[in-house]
DNA sequence: AATGAATGATACCCAAATGGTATCATTCAT
DNA sequence: ATGAATGATACCATTTGGGTATCATTCATT
């Protein structure tokens, strides 16, 4: 139904954000106004963000977070994949649920190629397009 | 995150037999095992789909359903919307939420084209494509 | 007229996903 | 030592998806 959550949507204005000011660590709490999220939940999500590499943490004072990879080479789709784990058209396509009628299925063959053009246009999209 | 349904996965079989068969009126008891779905369930899609025009029922015994418009010209696009209300890449684009930085979003756009392109392209698939 | 096969309408119900909060542990600059 | 910051994780509430149950209505058949 919804293919971006609000992760993948707070995720990319906190990225966009940090990738505008390229400061060496931004804090969750100097984030979370402009981004207009709770602390804790945008904090969950910056280490959502930092287990699959797309940022790097410091912790203690004066730590926070900043981009560990070029702003150019930050897609939308991997986003997606890592924070919502991937887009699926229907359950037979990607979903690994073949139905009953796999073999004779005239439209799995239509569904994924939408899903792959899908995925290609999200990952044509990168963080520093949208900065 | 899932486009298709399983209502629309059901009623498109549902569609596709009874454009196969295309007898004058088909009962829920006489799709519900190719159809491979609980009788209730599918009577509730097929009621849905009556109700949005796709399907005329006959009430009685001798009764059921038969397609009230031409295969060619049943789409998926249509069902699609019929059955889950469109689709919806994001709250901001056609969820009528919007958000804060709406007028300098640069990400609306690009969601809303691709969206688009979506929809042309289940629009391009009919049930007789698929019979 | 009675019967039974069929849909119409609607009210539930359960499980999973989504969106979000709370808490405690750990690290580090000062 | 203190306090600012993240790491990890458990928890919770609401919505959505998928499905069942029930009663009312219609109609062919007898």
């Amino acid at each position: 139904m919804k293919i971006l959550n609000r992760d993948v949507d707070y995720a990319v204005r906190a990225l966009v954000l940090m990738a505008r000011n390229d400061r060496p660590a931004t804090p969750v709490a100097g984030m979370r106004e402009e981004v207009r999220v709770s602390g804790p939940f945008l904090r969950k999500i910056m280490q959502k963000l930092q287990r699959s590499g797309f940022v790097h943490s410091v912790k203690g004072k004066g730590g926070g977070f900043a981009l560990a990879r070029d702003p150019g080479n930050i897609r939308l789709g991997e986003l997606v994949s890592a924070l919502q784990g991937g887009i699926r058209l229907n359950d037979c396509v990607s979903g690994g649920k073949l139905c009953a009628f796999h073999s004779a299925c005239k439209l799995r063959g239509r569904l994924a190629s939408m899903e792959g053009r899908l995925l290609e246009e999200l990952a044509a999209i990168t963080v520093k397009d949208l900065a």
